[in-house]
DNA sequence: GATAGTAAGTAGCAAATTGCTACTAACTGA
DNA sequence: TCAGTTAGTAGCAATTTGCTACTTACTATC
């Protein structure tokens, strides 16, 4: 059958249809490990295994939408870095019934989860590579994770992870945990050095020299 | 309401869905220009309109499988480089109801569409600034084209627009035109020398120095 | 069969980036 | 004041990139 013929004799009522559904990985750092929201699944099926937040498409909503309520239901957080990853459409992925599944990637910084006592996050490298995760998530999670690494050298999505002020330290940090390897610390100052301003004010409390405190530059055009 | 609400309310035959289709780019190299498989649109709506080739996904189907279906609906080619792309779901981007699109996008060496008759491929570019174009897929072959020109320089898809055997200066074009930019065939020569081996013939007919003919090396574990 | 035209292919230097080591600076606690 | 610790900088070597200029091999034409 063709596309014209499959087209015309198509009546949106009268074809089963998949449901729809997004789930959304946020991620953070923590503890010097990137980490992944997690939810443990209260029904069938995979009850008590851990899940990733999701929601069934709303019939007026936009994908990314729909992502967002899945992410604020979870979190109450609103604007976060929300990026679309991949879409999983195997048949028999949830026994229930046909459901393709449009994923979605958030990063947030740690501190804006503090009101939820951390209690859903979990190290991303483990539940990428678990076997006892719900659905196909631990596949999503995974590709997730290789998208951010990907990505980190040539956007800024590292950023969406430190608050509005950082170390270079910090900053340095998080590029290593993204990309999953150390960097040399004056090449690394050199190379963002574009990217960032120098406040006039320093950390303390610290045993040893305070960093110094820099905050993101909004592009002055280059 | 919560996930956890709704999925318990959740009934697949209760809730209205979205259709789901996939629609595909495949990219070709021809005349020196990126250039897109499209087909006109015979029906409502958009009628007589340029469209990319798309299918409704079916119930026992996977995605990619969906792709390779439209594709090999208009072209008769099985086998070729296909990714996903995005997936895009603005409600109201089909006039008629509410549907979600998963696009990927394809390449092939201009050779294998020979049969075709050549018909249906436009410039990319230009489609992808057309205002004229059906539904979103415009914006989906702009997308395609983005993600092209990201991928040529950390991945191998620039092969998949040669044939089996093709000279570097065949290649180093495909390269050029990908990314939109001319680049030094010296430092071409050096960047790609260990992904290809020669053959030992040369192209004849030019009035000019023939030029090597190479293949993929497949690798030889570095 | 010499020569002009053309594109293939190579040599090699300059500039920029990356890999890496080693230093100096600034703090705290003993 | 000194030891411990991390922040931050200097600077060289190795590699990659930007770029120019050359040599090579063919055809067509005089």
């Amino acid at each position: 059958m063709t596309e014209e013929t499959f087209l015309r004799q198509y009546d949106s009522t009268s074809y089963e249809k998949p449901s729809v559904t997004v789930d959304a990985s946020l991620f953070t750092i923590r503890d010097g490990l990137l980490q992944v929201l997690m939810t443990r699944r209260q029904e069938h099926p995979f009850r008590g295994k851990l899940a990733l937040p999701g929601v069934f498409v709303r019939m007026e909503e936009t994908l990314d939408a729909a992502a967002a309520r899945a992410l604020y239901d979870k979190t109450g957080l609103h604007d976060i870095y929300l990026e679309q990853l991949y879409t999983w459409g195997e048949p028999g992925r949830d026994p229930r019934m046909r459901v393709i599944s449009v994923s979605y990637f958030a990063l947030v910084p740690v501190q804006a989860l503090s009101g939820m006592a951390g209690a859903a996050l979990y190290p991303a490298g483990e539940m990428a590579a678990s076997p006892d995760i719900a659905f196909d998530h631990s596949r999503i999670i995974a590709c997730g994770m290789e998208r951010i690494r990907n990505k980190v050298n040539y956007t800024d999505i590292a950023f969406s992870l430190t608050g509005e002020e950082f170390t270079l330290p910090e900053l340095q940090s998080i590029y290593e945990i993204l990309l999953g390897q150390s960097l040399y610390k004056a090449n690394f100052r050199k190379k963002i050095a574009g990217r960032i301003e120098p406040t006039d004010r320093y950390t303390s409390g610290s045993q040893h020299r305070p960093s110094r405190i820099y905050r993101r530059k909004l592009d002055t055009a280059e």
